[in-house]
DNA sequence: TTGATATGTAACCGTTAGGTTACGTGTTGT
DNA sequence: ACAACACGTAACCTAACGGTTACATATCAA
């Protein structure tokens, strides 16, 4: 995954309708584009753009059969960035961690001389 | 961290400019307002602009000694994003896990009859 | 066949994101 | 003292976001 789509991914989840959507694709897969309409307040059109946002960033697939638009959740996206996330960050994780123990046992030997 | 939290942290993750800054940071703690701005090609309102975004996203701290402000990574929010999406989407990686892996095992037990 | 349904497109609107330049304020080094 | 430096604020611009209404198209069901 390069950068744009990384972007794209994290922009799609930067909105809580958004989430919402993915969150109701995801326990019924296969759901049609007015069935999440009907449980948001704004327009079928604002959802659709949500939708397709969604698709662009690659976090749902589609598949049209007749009139109706099926609408399928796709993880896959969420686990790259992970990846990234956790590969980028983790020196310092392990870093941060290290110098968290060392002053917490660092405070912890101090509490101890103090208290013999 | 509430749902407006989680907003501010992958909008504020969602440009690369961001990321770019945020390893910046994370791999020189203290560094200044200045000298993140001379690794990009914008000006240094831009940058600092992004950076006080970052901070309202409570990805950096600031401290000023003087007239330098020094910038600090806190990776504390993207833990918790982190914790968030896995517990959110724990039982679906789950079952997708589980699927692949009766389709893959599925398709190992063809290829073992196959060559028997 | 024909009316209801599901989706798609087009045009528009207000707000915000991301950038600029100009200028102001406080701090530091000589 | 004062010039250079680091940061901050203000005003402005353009493009994109998130929403709307109006209309078009295609499919299903009676």
């Amino acid at each position: 995954m390069d950068a744009s789509q990384l972007d794209l991914v994290l922009a799609a989840m930067a909105h809580p309708s958004r989430r919402r959507m993915l969150d109701l694709v995801s326990s019924v897969p296969g759901m049609s584009v007015t069935a999440v309409a009907s449980h948001f307040d704004v327009s079928r059109i604002a959802v659709m753009k949500h939708l397709r946002l969604l698709e662009t960033a690659g976090l749902i697939t589609s598949r049209k059969k007749g009139r109706v638009r099926h609408l399928f959740f796709n993880p896959i996206p969420i686990q790259l960035v992970y990846d990234r996330w956790t590969t980028q960050y983790a020196g310092f994780w392990a870093g941060r961690m290290a110098d968290l123990k060392t002053r917490v046992e660092g405070r912890a030997e101090k509490e101890e001389l103090k208290s013999a």
